[in-house]
DNA sequence: TCGCAAAATAGAACATGTTTCACTTCTCCT
DNA sequence: AGGAGAAGTGAAACATGTTCTATTTTGCGA
């Protein structure tokens, strides 16, 4: 990313965390990132995509800070949990941007498919190494010798947790019943 | 909803279903419905309630469908599989449709969060019933005495679905996968 | 250094969701 | 029947995402 568009997403994730979605105006974006408006264009699709980006900086910063040290947990519940408190405070901690950065992820433009994939893997990979009790890592490669049961509960960790954390930004809940949500399901994935 | 109501719908899900979320453009969904578009600002607050409305009505046939017989299945995760068919298989046969509603349900729109909160919360007592093994209906009041683990599995799958079909609906996999998605969380959460 | 191609800019233009307004039609009460 | 208020209408206006254009600036290879 150069340096325009670099002041582009900082600019997006102030407004954004300021007031919201909708307060991301371009002009204002533009404008506030000394940069024409077409210039925007050249480097984004579209609002989404700048949200996007916004959203894949966060992550990056959110894996390094899990990264630093071992996930804390002496079963794979106990890490999986501390885990998604971790994700979810980190989005958390910036509500609106949090909230203007879900709603991209789920306006099904296909500009960037790719990108909204990526975030989920990314998550699934997170909790994967949770449950593995590995250290977490950006980029993991699992070959086919993986446990698939383990594959599984991450997959579905990382569904529950995100169609509640879905909600949570649509105001059905607030974030104590995401955590609840990914909880319950940890709880009975993991017993037996 | 009164005459001019249900024809701004109608035409709203023709449009939808034809071209999609961006072809539901308000100025023709007023002149196809020959209403002006004030009077389609007078029923709906936005182009997201109009499609929220609509997918109401789906969601109405749905479980009118699904109350005509008994949910097939001699096992929980048997039915719940059928029942994840049904419902995915009937938002599925208009796509377009169908990813025009998800795209309003996951919107964050504030005027529409009690009306996303009923549906998710339709899902999850249909989900609930195939559980059980009773009729599906519409309107379900579990008192204290309902099996928490039941609900809690219920509440899970339905996650597990909506997660899936946003990225269906995102273009992230094809339907099948939501559907393997669903029964692997089912057979994980039913095995013991 | 010069000149050109790529990038950036300012600003207009366009599309469409949403609001507003002045006017007309309808409904219903007396 | 007559009239008041509600509802509907057509059209304009406004906000903002997106595109386009003419002009200027920038960076770089000869």
């Amino acid at each position: 990313m150069d340096d325009r568009a670099k002041r582009i997403v900082e600019t997006a994730v102030e407004l954004a965390e300021r007031d919201g979605f909708q307060a991301v105006r371009l002009r204002d974006v533009a404008a506030s990132a000394q940069v024409a408006l077409g210039t925007v264009y050249k480097r984004f699709a579209s609002k989404e995509e700048i949200l996007i980006a916004a959203l894949e900086q966060e992550s990056e910063k959110l894996v390094t800070r899990l990264g630093k040290k071992a996930v804390p947990g002496d079963s794979s519940e106990e890490r999986v949990r501390a885990v998604f408190v971790a994700i979810t405070r980190g989005f958390v901690r910036r509500p609106n941007l949090a909230k203007a950065t879900v709603r991209s992820l789920a306006s099904g433009d296909p500009n960037i498919t790719e990108r909204v994939a990526s975030f989920h893997a990314l998550i699934t990979a997170v909790v994967m190494s949770a449950i593995r009790g590995e250290a977490v890592v950006a980029q993991t490669e699992w070959g086919g010798d993986t446990d698939l049961r383990e594959r599984q509960i991450a997959s579905i960790l990382q569904n529950v947790w995100f169609a509640s954390f879905v909600g949570w930004a649509g105001g059905l809940h607030d974030v104590s019943r995401v955590l609840e949500d990914v909880d319950m399901a940890a709880a009975l994935l993991f017993e037996e």
